[in-house]
This record gives structure tokens, sequence and C-alpha cells, in this order.
DNA sequence: GTGGTCTAGACCACG
DNA sequence: GTGGTCTAGACCACA
């Protein structure tokens, strides 16, 4: 469900931190939707308990999932997005844009590639949301 | 000319090397630039010179650049693209999109912002091309 | 169990590397085998733990070993030979035998003495092959 | 005539010095051959012109090579080896052959093969000296 | 002035 | 206790 790669200098509790809020800000896991448990996702990775125990902590904390006890984790209604209006992208996204684009690029993609790979993803979405 | 973020939990020297690359797959960075020097660019980011001189070295390992001793470092030739035809994107690249999106997500940005902005930056990498 | 010569313009680094990887190639450490720890060796050669974790690190990097976190570093099983058939031994091999001879020269060898040791060698390869 | 890589970790100068010195030891230069003058010889291999005097210089120093003035600089007589009747291969000559075996093995090559192509090395190297 | 090596010593991620 | 990251600061090789 989940990967992480511990061939990544990225910490692997990071990874896996990323991994969950991507699924849900891509449309795989809703609000409502429930975590495979601590030990059986460590189990599956091949973790500590406690490093899969500490990416939930922090994930409950930052308000990302709720913790119910005797019953798991589950995905919460995402908060209200802050309303900045104007952003400084160039600054902001741009270091997220390179780090994916210089992924891409060992893997032999080029610029163009990735982004007409992500248009489709994209319509995809719209179109899951519209369902 | 390239940023890093300290309390990122990527280690710096990731950080960084995703960042030059980056810029040579935007084409920010061409064939025959020359990278700043290890001292003049661990002062602009405010970290030691081994830290720099780990990035470099890791890229010239990797054949992205070429030191020439007591010269400088330099973007090389980009060697040609490994020749797999058929790649399994979904297996390859979606991990590194959903890293991207849950990153940008924390930030407050949506996956059509994103993909917007990307596509801006393809359209910038283009012009530059044709000039 | 390995040795480095500080006052050898070779850096003690690169040393430590060829040394480990002779090892290697010998049969003296074999797949699966574990390496000693950063700390342990470190102190035992005399070198900083920065040294020996460099190196640790550049033989992981080249698929030699395998980190396990927080566990240690095992020698990886040999990947598959690149499939060259016909090889270019005067010119691949000439220049690296030719280094052996002129730093065992320097040392009062000749060419016999060096060739016989490495015949014992390698007949001590062998026996413990078949062992 | 020599080679030298600007990509090991080994000073070009070291690995100047052992290339002349192992094509002394081999047999490839013999005492009274004339060496290359230190500009055509740094011109050709794309060195400073220090790098290879300073070369040359530590090669007189050392007896092995002698410098007339306004002639060229030329290899001496062999000065006879040091009379040690009981040597320790094992730690002086060991760290040499992981050395190359080491750097073989990177290139594919396995133990048998070059001890294999030195033991063709030496009998090419006893019919010269017969000659 | 350029990059490369090494040390001492601190702190982090993981099991 | 294991390896990994980072800093401060010294010294070396090369042009």
């Amino acid at each position: 469900m989940f990967s992480v790669d511990p061939s990544d200098p990225t910490p692997v509790y990071a990874q896996l931190e990323q991994a969950i809020r991507g699924m849900i800000t891509t449309g795989q896991l809703i609000p409502g939707d429930k975590l495979p448990t601590v030990r059986g996702l460590s189990k599956d990775l091949g973790l500590n308990t406690n490093t899969v125990a500490r990416v939930y902590a922090e994930l409950e904390q930052a308000g990302v999932v709720v913790t119910k006890r005797g019953a798991g984790t589950f995905v919460r209604e995402a908060p209200p997005a802050p309303p900045q209006l104007e952003r400084d992208k160039e600054r902001e996204l741009r270091p997220l844009v390179d780090r994916l684009l210089a992924d891409a690029s060992i893997l032999g993609y080029t610029m163009s590639e990735v982004v007409h790979y992500m248009r489709a993803l994209e319509v995809r979405h719209h179109l899951k949301e519209k369902a």
C-alpha cells in the first residue's frame, strides 16, 4: 500500500509520512478511511513498530488523522486550506518540483514526460471527484 | 541560486544535489556551465564547505558534472538516456509525484495549482531552448 | 584485519576501500559476512569514524556491501560480472600490474617474487573455496 | 607513453612516479634510456609543468634517474637491491596485491585471470632479459 | 584560488 | 549500539 525506500537518504519516518499525506492529497485515501494498524504496517514495510507509531503520532498531531482507541486510525476531514492568496511559488514550490524532476531524471525521464504524466493524473483526479 | 531548508528532514546534501540536478533537467544549467565554487556556495547557503564538497563529489561520481583540478566544477554533457522503451510510469513516477503533491499540500497548494505551475515552468524551458 | 599506511600518498579512505575489496575478491570475506563496526574499525586503524564511514558509504553505493540500519554492514552477493568477452588485458590490466610491480620494487621485491607470492595466494584461495 | 587517470584519487604526481618506476621494473625502460622532457610530458598528459618537474625531482633524489643539464633526464643503473632476506611479505606485499585485485575486480577480472596474466608477463620478461 | 582529505566532536535515525 | 549527517578548522594537490 505504502512504499518506503531504505536507500533513500530521507529518513524512513519522513518518507512514510509523505506517502500517507500524498495518498490523501491525491484522493487515494479519503476522510473516514481506516489506516493499517501500526503492527501490520511495520511488518509489511520491515520497519520497527516504534518508527510507524511515530509517524501516526505526528500525523495525529498535525490533524491529518485521528486515532480512536480500540478501533484504529482514520483519515480526518481536510481542514480548510490557509487562505493565503499571494504565494511565492517560485520559492515554495520550486524546491519540491526540482526534487521530483531530479529523481525522475535519474530514471531517464525528461521534464516533458513528467509534466505530461501529471496532467493525465490531474484529469483522472477530477473525474473521480465528480463521480 | 540554489536553496536548502535546514528544517526539512531530507539531509541538506541531498536537497542541494536535487536542486542542482533539477536546474540541469529544467535547462537552467547547461553542459559546460561552471558551478559556483565550493567555498562560495557554502558561504551563500550557510553550510560547511565539506557538505557542499560532498555534493559535488557525488554529482561527479554520478557523471553529472566534471571537476577540473584547480579550475572548478562544470556541468557535463548529458549521457544518453537508458534505452528502456516501455516504462512502468505508474510504478516509477507515481511515488515521486505523490511525494511532491504531499509536500505541496502541506503548504496549502492543490494538485491543480502544482500542475499549473509545472506547465508554466515547462513553457519557460522550451522558450529557452529555442533561444 | 585491514591495514592502511598513512605515509602512502594514496588517500587512506581509498586504501581501506581497496583493502576491503581485495579481501572480497580473494575470498577472505564472503557474501553475508559482517564488516567491523565503523567505530571499532576506526579505533583499530587510528582513523576518524568519518573516514571509515565514508568508505562504507562508497562501498554501499558501489553495490559491494549492504548496510542494514541499526544492525551493521554486510558483504553483498557479487553482482554478475560485466559480459564483455574479449578484453584488452594489455590496456586494462597492464597499468594496474605496473603499479604493483613499481611499488614492490621500491621495497626490493623482484617481479618473480611478486608473481610467486600471488600464485601462493591463489592456491590458498582455491583451497578455501573447496573447503 | 605513461598514463595518468585524473579520476583516480591518488594524486597525479604519485601516479606518474609509479608509472615511471613500473616501466623500469618491468624492463620497458632500461638504464641509459632518456625520459621525455618535462615540457613535452606535461603537455602530453595535460598537466602543469610544475607537477611533472616535481616527479622528476623526486625520482632524481631517490637515485632512480639522473638529470644531465642541457641533455635531459636518464634512467640510472639500478642500485643493488637491499639484502633483506627474511621479509614479511604478508605485511608488505599484501596491501599492494589487494589494491591490484580490487581495481581489477571493478573491471570484472577474477583473481585467477589476473595471476594468469602476470605469469605470462613474467615469461615475456625473462625472454627479453636473455635476448 | 580551486577542489580534496582528514580530524574532533556533536547530534540524529533506527532497532 | 548501529550507521548517517553536519560543523569547524587544518593541511594537501593542482593551475
